[in-house]
DNA sequence: TATTGCAGAGTGAATATTCACTAACTATAT
DNA sequence: ATATAGTTAGTGAATATTCACTCTGCAATA
């Protein structure tokens, strides 16, 4: 599960292509150009392109359980919950490449490999959330007025949206000021 | 800006092929199978494969202002909330390939000329949601503690998580259903 | 009425280009 | 000397698009 230096600046260059041109823009020549090297050297260190996007989404889906399990316990859900999104916010704006974890919706192919990549990634996200607005209702910061479930959707797309509004507007925006605003309405 | 009877076929096939096999699914030969011609066909009727997403686009924009625009004006706020989008949820239960339009996030393309259709379409939900949540803020329906614009994302962030997720199941759930008790929820 | 001609909508084959991927060679660093 | 990480120069398959041609129905005309 492990990665090269090399691997990851790999992955990194197709997120970026990802994010700037959709799936079909990653192709092997665009990856290489990025990369600055000849096509036949990416397979040096992967063999599929579909490996490398395999490798991508599972990279994305192992950081982001690190940095959320590192939370600290300590705080009450309010802190928590801003803390979850503001690591999520000060992450992508440090890594836009990687914006395309949140709608990673665009690589829907035929392969099923991709697929049950994705769910995992999708799962990793909702196992942080949940608990936390599950506390929160019971705490009574949240309404309770509807279940759990429909709360993480209304919470999720809200995330999402403003993630895709971040990626057409050209990451014109401060994500995390923008984030940290809608976090607070979202309160 | 009109479309003949074979070009809305077109299109509609090729929502059919992009909601079920993403944009790398979207070939001319693909698309030719599924209106039983020849892939030469295809160009009596478009210029160019870029100029068929435009114009599927373009249509989604111009019915869904049509539908949306034809909410009767004398309902009160609540019931105008609902009627926009069940008249949504309507139309893609009996439309589902253009589910598309809702996650175009997928078109994502080099190309400017899709890129700027895509936004031309989110305008036009805008303009239908925004006054009427604005209004809402006014009467006391929603909260005013936050602005109009945060609503307005919020909600359609929502609704765009829906759609996402009713597609990736297979369209396996009753969208109506879902959607009603969602929008419940957020009222 | 029969003939002509023409436009709309199709065909299969051919085009150039792009795709993911491979084989064989080479420089360099340990 | 060998492993590593790059190169150049290919491969066959798929892609979007164009080609010359055909069929069909209809309207003008002789």
């Amino acid at each position: 599960m492990d990665i090269s230096t090399r691997q990851l600046e790999i992955i990194t260059a197709a997120g970026k292509i990802l994010t700037t041109s959709g799936i079909t823009g990653l192709t092997t020549k665009n990856l290489a150009k990025e990369m600055q090297f000849a096509e036949s050297a990416i397979y040096r260190h992967f063999q599929s392109k579909e490996d490398i996007i395999i490798a991508l989404l599972n990279y994305l889906a192992q950081t982001m359980d690190e940095r959320l399990s590192n939370i600290d316990d300590e705080l009450n859900t309010e802190e928590k919950f801003k803390e979850l999104f503001q690591n999520q916010f000060k992450f992508f704006k440090k890594n836009p490449h990687f914006v395309v974890a949140v709608f990673s919706d665009g690589l829907m192919e035929e392969s099923t490999r991709i697929n049950e990549t994705i769910a995992k990634l999708m799962q990793v996200k909702i196992k942080h959330i949940k608990p936390i607005l599950a506390k929160g209702q019971q705490k009574g910061v949240f309404t309770d007025a509807i279940s759990t479930e429909e709360l993480t959707h209304i919470v999720m797309g809200t995330f999402r949206l403003l993630m895709y509004k971040w990626r057409i507007s050209n990451f014109d925006f401060d994500i995390k000021k923008s984030g940290d605003k809608t976090m607070i309405a979202l309160l």
